[in-house]
DNA sequence: GACTCCAGACTACGTTTGTAGTCTTTTCGG
DNA sequence: CCGAAAAGACTACAAACGTAGTCTGGAGTC
């Protein structure tokens, strides 16, 4: 499981949008959104590379890094984590608590019903 | 908001499971748990004091601290916080995501749903 | 061929974090 | 009151982080 940084998590996020990326486009994305130098972001991506988080494509003059990390499958386990550390590793506390005991905006809301939903059929 | 770091929030855990308590109760628990030494825990309860996010009762000679951060609210930072920074801010996506397109085990269904049932109904 | 500009490599550096150790001061049992 | 054991204060210190700067080697450009 590779630990990822919050400043490297911006780098990947970057990644997984812009799919095929050079260094280059991946900084400029970043210095717009967040202001960091080109430098900067060479230095997370390096660090992500060691992490084995990123791999560079062979033989490609300006550099194109490709995550190996799974965007869907960070986000699983992001989601496992904050559930395991804070609501005994299930998912209804997790919900109430974002929800905030408070009724969830009605789209969300929606949206949630509807996924439950699936979820019930699926299993048929 | 006050930024907890993850050993610190080990800490808090600990103090909001038991409320009242002396930093001998807490770091017990956490050399048990954690096999943390007693100084440890008190650089971190030290930390946590300057944060603002622990208080100490005043005239008590053991020192008893008291969690000035709600354990609650602290969870629903989090869980904001997570579906802000990878699910777009909505609760649907990241509750698939932790299911991780399988279904959800079955007490955790029936969970959710009565949740979600329990959320559409109150706004009646 | 000399000059410029960019990509990549390497170095830097103050702060935060995890994880204590030690020294000092209370406190409590006898 | 005295000495041991606990509690608190202060110090330590390496690794990780956030955030760059500089130096070097090609790639074109005139």
């Amino acid at each position: 499981m590779v630990e990822i940084t919050d400043a490297e998590e911006q780098v990947m996020q970057a990644l997984w949008r812009g799919q095929p990326c050079e260094a280059r486009q991946i900084a400029e994305t970043l210095a717009r959104e967040k202001g960091w130098r080109r430098t900067t972001v060479n230095t997370l991506l390096a660090r992500l590379e060691k992490k084995g988080a990123v791999g560079v494509e062979e033989g490609s003059s300006p550099k194109r890094y490709v995550p190996l990390i799974d965007s869907a499958e960070y986000g699983r386990t992001q989601a496992r984590r904050l559930a395991d550390q804070l609501f005994g590793g299930r998912i209804a506390p997790l919900v109430a608590s974002f929800a905030g005991g408070r009724k969830l905006p009605p789209e969300q809301l929606a949206e949630l019903k509807a996924l439950v939903e699936a979820m019930s059929d699926d299993e048929r």
